[in-house]
RNA sequence: GCCCCGGUAGUGUAGCGGCCUAUCAUCCGAGCCUGUCGAGCUCGGGACUCGGGUCCGAAUCCCGACCGGGGCGCCA
């Protein structure tokens, strides 16, 4: 126990420890008053423990205990005791509670309550939210899911930089952009790393990874959009085609998957999800094929046409009854579906396509990505077929001209990958404080 | 941006023109209870989002505002 940790959790006290004096802390969540005997359930970040009164021991911390407003923060120090009625194996018999923090009544949100709330009323009051196992469970997933992402890229040789979200464009149209004042000019908070990524491409940093915020004002009100999230970018250089980024994309959802698996146990436990092995490689429907599999689905869709939301789900049902495949890739989407990122490479061999690819967890996109177009001649008249002015867009273009080695990425949707692996019914369940159209608050 | 739906105690709900002095649960308060862990029992407390309108009468119907839920489009 490190000389700044001044209480023991709950889940340290030892059989060894019994019959010693140990000092607990936490929040009163639950006092069980029986009249001669109470108990006191003291729950800590590790877990929960049964403080035990009796009134004819010490009437006084008897009736203190029975005047404690739940939620309160106490420190209790008194003997553990073997238990075999405490859930623990032990508890607690107190010589001494400390009030440190006495709660309100009522509370705004019941944290054991037998009834529920609603995720608005929840994200009102998040503190008191959090303070649940099965809420807490997702952040912790969520910080070790991080960590897996971030242990794999390293080992294959990616540098993880940070690139400025306060920008003066953003990768395509201003309508998603959120303007702030920035000294005595306008700027906007960044959709996406993307031109900076690209351009790290010019640098010798072969392979990079970024995880950071990213500022989309879509007015999207739906169970996977929020303005501001967290987006894993990677990108890599000298690849030879779409393929090398797919294969890093995959490596990354395994290899995190497989860390989840192992080093959040009881989280996964706390929200009653079992993480599979998935099936690898994971299968690549080539879009024209992912229409043909709906169109016999007997959705109504044309040639080429987009998959929308509903094609997007039913071919994640079709791949899960055929093939038994929760994440599996959509690749050589069609240019014309691809127009507006202009920094796509179109396939030489067939401009009418592109290499790039969406990665599907369960009908739902969470990679997006694929190799650029790195000939500066090429790019500039994509962009000129958006109508962007080139001007604005220098920094970016001058990478392009002192030598740009060929080159891929992906943006990855962190929240949406927690949110599809946890089960969870809407995206905010994975943001802890998320904003939204209409949420800027807490 | 478009479409659908909803706002009733701290929390979650029932009621949908007069039976409402508004249901139930949870919660809060008082009391009983020495092994509870969805503890139990008795008694008590607490609410119709706001503003107009229709009607003899509005929680209930209509209009507006505000707040929220969901779908589509777009996307991570």
């Amino acid at each position: 126990m490190p000389s700044w940790q001044h209480i023991t959790y709950s889940d340290e006290v030892t059989p060894e420890m019994y019959g010693k004096e140990v000092t607990v802390g936490g929040w009163a969540q639950e006092v069980r008053n029986l009249g001669g005997i109470s108990f006191l359930q003291l729950r800590d970040s590790h877990g929960v423990v049964q403080v035990t009164l009796l009134k004819k021991r010490n009437k006084e911390l008897f009736d203190l205990v029975a005047s404690i407003p739940r939620e309160s923060v106490l420190r209790v120090t008194g003997e553990a005791k073997q238990s075999k009625e405490a859930r623990a194996g032990y508890e607690i018999l107190p010589s001494k509670i400390d009030i440190l923090s006495k709660a309100e009544t009522p509370l705004p949100l019941g944290v054991v309550d037998k009834v529920g709330a609603d995720l608005d009323t929840r994200l009102n009051n998040r503190f008191m939210d959090l303070r649940k196992d099965e809420v807490k469970a997702a952040f912790r997933i969520k910080s070790v899911t991080l960590q897996g992402i971030r242990q794999f890229l390293s080992s294959q040789g990616f540098t993880e930089v940070s690139t400025p979200k306060i920008v003066a464009a953003g990768a395509e149209g201003g309508a998603t952009l959120f303007q702030v004042k920035y000294f005595d000019r306008n700027a906007y908070l960044a959709q996406s790393p993307q031109l900076y990524k690209q351009n790290l491409m010019a640098t010798g940093l072969d392979r990079i990874f970024e995880i950071a915020p990213a500022f989309r004002a879509e007015a999207s009100d739906t169970i996977r959009h929020i303005a501001e999230f967290t987006s894993l970018d990677v990108e890599l250089a000298f690849i030879e085609s779409s393929d090398d980024v797919m294969e890093v994309a995959e490596g990354i959802v395994i290899n995190s998957l497989r860390h989840v698996r192992e080093h959040a146990k009881p989280e996964l436990k706390a929200l009653g999800v079992e993480i599979g092995e998935p099936l690898t490689p994971f299968p690549r429907v080539k879009y024209a094929d992912a229409v043909e599999m709906v169109r016999s689905r007997g959705m109504k869709l044309e040639p080429g046409e987009d998959l929308g939301t509903e094609g997007e789900k039913l071919l994640g049902d079709v791949m899960m009854e055929e093939k038994k495949a929760d994440l599996y890739f959509i690749t050589e989407f069609p240019t014309a579906l691809k127009r507006s990122t202009f920094y796509a490479k179109r396939r030489d061999d067939d401009p009418e396509l592109t290499g790039y690819f969406d990665l599907d967890y369960r009908g739902q996109e969470i990679v997006s990505g694929g190799q650029r177009e790195h000939r500066y001649d090429v790019l500039t008249e994509q962009m000129r077929e958006n109508n962007l002015s080139l001007e604005s867009f220098e920094f970016y273009l001058k990478a392009f001209r002192y030598g740009m080695p060929p080159h891929g990425g992906f943006g990855f949707g962190v929240e949406r990958y927690v949110q599809k692996m946890l089960n969870l019914p809407n995206i905010r369940e994975a943001v802890l404080y998320p904003r939204d159209r209409s949420r800027l608050t807490p």
